[in-house]
DNA sequence: TCAAAAGTGTTTCCCCTACACCCATGG
DNA sequence: CCATGGGTGTAGGGGAAACACTTTTGA
C-alpha cells in the first residue's frame, strides 16, 4: 500500500512527489545519488531518491527532506528543475513529481548508515543502470541545466570544500563540461571574476610545489555578468 | 463550491493548478493578459487565467486549456516556468501551482466573445493592478525568463506576425529588454544569424520609404549560439 | 520639396584564444 | 637531481560598440 492508494489498492486523486538527483564529483568523475527501489513498482530498480509530498509541508522542503533522508549533510544547493506532469509516467495512477537538483562536495557528504550499501550508491552519469519512472530523462535534463548554468554562475564551485585549489576548481569546470581548459585563460578568468578570496595559504599534497588555497569572496551560487547575444549593443 | 473543497467546504488533499502569464506587444508596450476572479477567495480581483488540473489531462495540456478557454488561437508559444509549492499560498488550503508563460501576436490573439471586457483584459507589465494570491511574483519571475531567454533564443520573434520588418523585430525586442539598441548593430547581427528569410517583398506603411519583409528560416524556437563565460576557454 | 522611416560601413577597442617555459617541493 | 604539479605572459584575431548620412516613398 502506498500513499497514492486507497484501501482497495486504487488511485484517489493526484499525487504530488519530488525527485531529486544529487551530484557529486568523485575521482575525477561526476556522479549522482540512486537508490534501490524496495516497493513495487519498480521494485529493485534504481532510482532517484524522492518520494510523495505531504500535507504540511512546501514542495522545497519535501525535497530537502529526501536528499536528508539520504544523506547527512546540511547546506547544500538545491535548485528545481522542472515538473513532469504527463499522464502515465507512475503506473500506479496519477503522480506529477517536481524535479529538483543538487550539488555537493564529496568530502562533506555521507550516506546514511541505516542505508545498505547496496540500497543507496553513487554512479557515474556517463554509466547509468536502467532507471525507474522517467528518472532517466530527469537526471539528463538535470545535466543539461548543469552544463549551461555553470557559464554564467557559480554552481561549479559547490563541488568544492571551503577551502580549494585553481587547479581543483578547473577540474570541477572539466568534469562537468566533459571538455579540458587551458590552464592559463581558465585562471585569469576566474580571477578576473573577483569572486575568488587568496588565503595566504599553502597546502602541500605531495612532492610538488603547494597550491595556493582560495576561499570565495561571495557566500552563495551567483549570476555572473551575462555577455548576452543581443544586449547591450 | 471548488473543485478544491469537499462538502463541508474544507479542503480535502492536494490541489494541482496551472496558472499562465499571457504576453504580447501592443503599441509598443509589453501587455500581461488578467482575467477578473468571479469567486472566492479574491473574488472581483485580476488574477492569471488558471486553474485545476483535471484528473486525465497532464500539465501542459492543462495549461494549454486555460490559455484557450480566453483566447483563441492555436499555436501559441508556452513554456513551463516554475512550480510554486509553498504551504499557504492558497487560503482555501494547499495547492501548488505550476507556472507557465506563453508568448502571442497582437494581431493574431483574440479574447473569446463570452469574455466581458471588464473580466479580461491586456494590462501593462509597468502598471499591474494588484493580483490575486501570488501571481504578482509569477508574472515578475516570467519577465525575467522572458529577458534572459530573448539573449539565446528567438523566443523574441514570437510577437511578431509570419511576415515582419526588421524594424518591428528590432521594436519587439526594445520593448523587451526596456531599452533602445542600435539600428545598425541589430540589423547586422541578426542578418548574420541566418535565421531570417528575405521574402524579396516590401511593405508600404505610409508615405515613407517601404521596408522589406522577412520571414523565419526556423519554424520554432531555438537556441542560439551560445557565447558562453567559461567554455570554450 | 518635405517629412518620415528604411537602409547602409567603418573604426576602435577589448576580450577570447592559442601557446611554452620556469618554479617550488619531496623523495 | 629529478619528477610532479603550480604558476606565469604575450601576440593575434574577431566580434562588439559607437557613430551619421543617403535613399525611397507619399503627401
Amino acid at each position: 500500500m502506498t500513499p497514492l492508494s486507497n484501501a482497495n489498492g486504487h488511485f484517489t486523486g493526484h499525487g504530488i512527489a519530488v525527485d531529486v538527483a544529487l551530484f557529486t564529483i568523485q575521482g575525477g568523475t561526476l556522479k549522482v545519488l540512486l537508490v534501490k527501489r524496495q516497493q513495487a513498482p519498480y521494485r529493485g530498480t534504481w532510482a532517484l531518491p524522492g518520494g510523495i509530498v505531504g500535507p504540511d509541508e512546501s514542495v522545497d522542503a519535501a525535497a530537502l527532506r529526501e536528499l536528508q533522508e539520504e544523506t547527512s549533510i546540511g547546506n547544500i544547493y538545491l535548485e528545481q528543475l522542472y515538473t513532469f506532469g504527463e499522464l502515465h509516467r507512475d503506473p500506479r495512477g496519477r503522480v506529477i513529481t517536481v524535479a529538483y537538483y543538487a550539488l555537493v562536495n564529496w568530502q562533506q557528504v555521507e550516506l546514511r548508515a541505516h542505508q545498505r550499501v547496496s540500497d543507496a550508491s553513487w554512479f557515474p552519469v556517463r554509466r547509468l543502470p536502467n532507471l525507474a519512472f522517467d528518472h532517466r530523462r530527469i537526471v539528463d535534463y538535470a545535466l543539461e541545466r548543469l552544463r549551461n548554468k555553470i557559464n554564467y554562475t557559480t554552481v561549479g564551485f559547490q563541488f568544492l570544500p571551503r577551502q580549494f585549489t585553481l587547479t581543483e576548481l578547473q577540474g570541477s569546470y572539466e568534469v562537468i563540461l566533459g571538455q579540458r581548459l587551458d590552464k592559463r585563460n581558465f585562471r585569469r578568468k576566474m580571477l578576473q571574476l573577483g569572486i575568488l578570496k587568496d588565503t595566504r595559504q599553502l597546502r602541500a599534497t605531495g612532492r610538488q610545489r603547494p597550491a595556493r588555497l582560495y576561499t570565495f569572496a561571495e557566500p552563495k551560487v551567483i549570476k555572473l555578468q551575462e555577455k548576452g547575444i543581443i544586449v547591450p549593443f
